[in-house]
DNA sequence: CGTTAGCACTCGAGGATAGTGAGTGCTAAA
DNA sequence: TTTAGCACTCACTATCCTCGAGTGCTAACG
């Protein structure tokens, strides 16, 4: 059954207002904005509410959208929000000025949406399955400390420097680097085992010990790779609004929010097609704490396939065409910088989307 | 003027009740726990809120340590908490088990310390003053792209992946990263000038380019590296406690903690000798966010001869004996862990602070 | 003189009661 | 189909009251 097209004007005004003011929207309210009489609306109204898309704090309030109202209003009466020019540059910019590694610019990527919404946020990365080291280097500092550089298949690199009590040479470590590389390349965690560091430990020789520091680094990272993080940023957003003066309410919200595994496994970044946002409000939400709260999602892409996503949790209340715009502009700023890792040139390439610094 | 030991005792169970309880302490409870009427206590009582340690909500309530009594029980009353050894261990494999980067470390730090406590968190590393690159490495990765690590004097290392529209040589680079080490190693972020850039440009000849985008990151990492981070976790900690059920009270705090630069210009770790933590009760607290707040700081050496802090923040009445406890044994954790890179063995330490619970 | 028992007093917490007003549903007229 | 009118509902607020934990003071006690 399809609403007419009045029903929905109101419908779209009822949550506007509330989502401005936070407060029921009364009959008298709308008839000011259309040229209709209260009575009116108020028949309408009751429709709207028996079709579920309203509903009634208590008799005697006005109406309020319930999660179906919203979800119509989100799939056909939102307008696209666009950002301005402006507001994209400034969200571009501060990505690509923070020009670290993965995990930093995601941390990053979720303080500014968090800013940016006024809500809090949360940003994760893609887990990767079968994560594999790739390459091994090992630079020589000086003779009793050297820096292990490893990367994955899927390009990300970590480092850490090593102290040692006794000293090393460049041929050492050269030979060091060419057993880790042979050795231990190509193979997932679960392949790391014992047996192998033993073996190769063997062929070592004097630097057996360095090959097991190097490879429980490696080990560590992997794991910390399979793992897809999480980050949480904003916190203190969530008392702005209204609906979290209750205490008890905002810290569920806060500890869910601060359970890594429950916010990692949970929201899943099944995407429609075209658009790289997802609105679920309410109840839609599978897991118990998100009940009563929206969440607006987007997803990234991290290069080689992988995805990650960035989100906001809020009152049903939300704005939601504003918080998926900034949301999404967020999300493309990320995956084009993970796209294409060139930091932008001031030469002659015809790249087109040239801006000075 | 000196407080007798019976006014000092009954100080201490005052505070220790609030602690536990939340709640104004009544002379009934004090008269049972010593052998005396409550009338008696009741005159001790007035006594010591005559002298400034004790507060009334109101008339007909009971009584409130004030700042000044809490600043007592720290200094005098306050038995030193003893973690467990085995509480020890954990926080130290905790710690070991997370063998990252600097900051990875440290956040994780901050959140384990929010955890171990119930309070939200904070972490800062000591902002370095002039921190100067000490060493650029590139390594080849394939025909197109290549990491660059880069570390500082403080051996700092940091380190990203570029992926380069053209061709790269092993010859090439092997170039480059003679060019970076002799042009700008040693080098302040203020003295590495655009002039500079020129004249190494010059000299890169074909790869001019490369020279840029390298040390393009190198000054993001020594920007990086000179603001002093701040990593804060645990927000919705804050709202466990009944001072925080007034939600606009508890948004100011954490408006407070994810400031920044406020977070990290004024708590200062000024350390009293010995002991590496340091304990601000209320008003004590120069910003005015915080006089209603106790802060608990614990700082950590990141080598050097730099610092860092980490710390938490609660209410007045917070548990002194405890956090201070596991803050300074987190603490010394990250200086152990910074000081020695080494992951220890199953070594055995001299650490004189062997003692069993 | 320190300690204790007794007592009047204070004052916040919690519960009942009444008034207010925004907003509703329904009916009947335009 | 829209509108005016009207009785009704119910959260919100203010006011008042009671209850009781805890106090300060005084006088008696050892």
């Amino acid at each position: 059954m399809e609403l007419t097209e009045r029903k929905k004007q109101i419908l779209r005004i009822i949550v506007e207002d509330y989502i401005a003011a936070a407060e029921p929207v009364g009959s008298k309210a709308i008839s000011a904005k259309l040229n209709l009489s209260s009575a009116t609306i108020r028949n309408e109204m009751a429709d709207l509410e028996e079709l579920g898309y309203l509903e009634k704090p208590h008799t005697s309030a006005g109406r309020v959208p319930s999660p179906k109202g919203y979800r119509l209003y989100v799939n056909e009466l939102m307008e696209q929000q666009r950002l301005s020019l402006e507001e994209t540059r400034q969200i571009n910019q501060a990505l690509h000025s923070k020009m670290q590694e993965l995990d930093r610019v995601i941390d990053q990527a979720g303080k500014m949406v968090s800013q940016l919404t006024n809500y809090p946020a949360f940003a994760l990365t893609g887990g990767t399955e079968r994560a594999v080291i790739s390459r091994f280097d090992l630079i020589l500092v000086d003779s009793n400390s050297f820096i292990a550089v490893i990367m994955t298949d899927s390009r990300q690199v970590r480092n850490k420097l090593f102290r040692l009590p006794n000293d090393l040479t460049e041929d050492q470590l050269q030979m060091l680097t060419t057993l880790l590389n042979t050795a231990f390349t190509g193979k997932t965690l679960e392949e790391l085992t014992p047996e192998l560091m033993r073996v190769a430990e063997h062929a070592a020789g004097s630097s057996y010990g360095l090959i097991s520091i190097v490879v429980s680094f490696a080990m560590e990272c992997l794991e910390n790779m399979e793992n897809r993080s999480v980050f949480t940023a904003g916190a203190s957003h969530l008392l702005e609004h209204p609906e979290y003066q209750d205490v008890g309410k905002a810290q569920r919200l806060l500890n869910y929010l601060s359970d890594t595994p429950k916010l990692s496994s949970l929201p899943m970044p099944v995407m429609s097609g075209e658009d790289n946002t997802r609105i679920l409000i309410g109840p839609e939400n599978v897991a118990e704490e998100l009940k009563d709260t929206s969440v607006v999602l987007a997803s990234y892409d991290i290069g080689d396939g992988m995805k990650g996503v960035i989100g906001v949790v809020g009152p049903t209340r939300m704005d939601y065409a504003k918080v998926a715009a900034k949301l999404s502009c967020v999300a493309e700023g990320l995956s084009h910088l993970f796209g294409q890792e060139l930091p932008p040139p001031e030469k002659e390439k015809t790249d087109g989307s040239g801006g000075n610094t």
